[in-house]
DNA sequence: ACAATACTTCGATACATGGCGAATTATAGG
DNA sequence: CCTATAATTCGCCATGTATCGAAGTATTGT
């Protein structure tokens, strides 16, 4: 029951679920969420630990980037909780939008991020 | 986005989920699912309204008594998070526990709830 | 008409949550 | 080292939510 609550409380927040959707579309760090969200890193930061914590989202580490991406294989319920937004939010205007501005922010940052591939 | 929201807020909620879960062995009148939560009647009636206002649950009213029964075919993405709940509570102790208690009261009940089908 | 029952609405209260800024940790680069 | 950057943690505040009891509505039965 815990597991699905945590589920449930995760995605009832719209900044969260617009977060999840980004992610669709590849792995982000959180300073790139933190420019589509519009809000203050910490809130950020926060927002993507209760992700974390529910299992819907995971982290890799390179440098001083934190990378976060969906889910994997491991956790049916919420691979499955996730699929069942994409699939209620294809039409949704705010994720269309937030779906174009997605590939300019990773352009912006792509010259610094990409900095921390050379080593 | 909204829509989606209002599902996911409702099902953020323990009692809420027990509810909604209770229902899934048919219709339940309010009474039965005070006695099954064991809350106060303007708490679970509030519970009740918000599952209602998500489209998750249906009303029907018989004289003195208000019926909830689970959302039917027309609001898929209601449908297919309680699907998705009942899936992944199947084995939870929670659930288990009220679907035993369920008869018991559904029985208890049964003898003035009838009275209302004698007309 | 009146009392009882089922349920909802309202008002108040305690607690949870989302938001920010400041301070902290960790890493990279001069 | 020292500074800058990325991210988190912490403390605070405003808002939202779960809960209750009391009052209100509707319906049934006497």
């Amino acid at each position: 029951m815990l597991e699905i609550l945590n589920i449930t409380k995760a995605l009832s927040d719209e900044n969260r679920v617009r977060a999840l959707m980004m992610l669709s579309g590849g792995e982000m760090c959180v300073c790139q969420i933190i420019e589509m969200l519009g809000l203050a890193p910490s809130t950020v930061s926060k927002h993507m630990s209760i992700l974390r914590q529910a299992g819907l989202v995971q982290t890799r580490k390179n440098g001083r980037w934190i990378f976060y991406r969906l889910a994997d294989q491991n956790n049916p319920a919420a691979l499955e909780a996730i699929q069942w937004l994409a699939k209620h939010l294809k039409e949704d205007p705010v994720v269309a939008q937030d779906e174009n501005r997605l590939e300019e922010v990773k352009q912006m940052d792509a010259d610094k991020i990409s900095e921390c591939y050379k080593s």
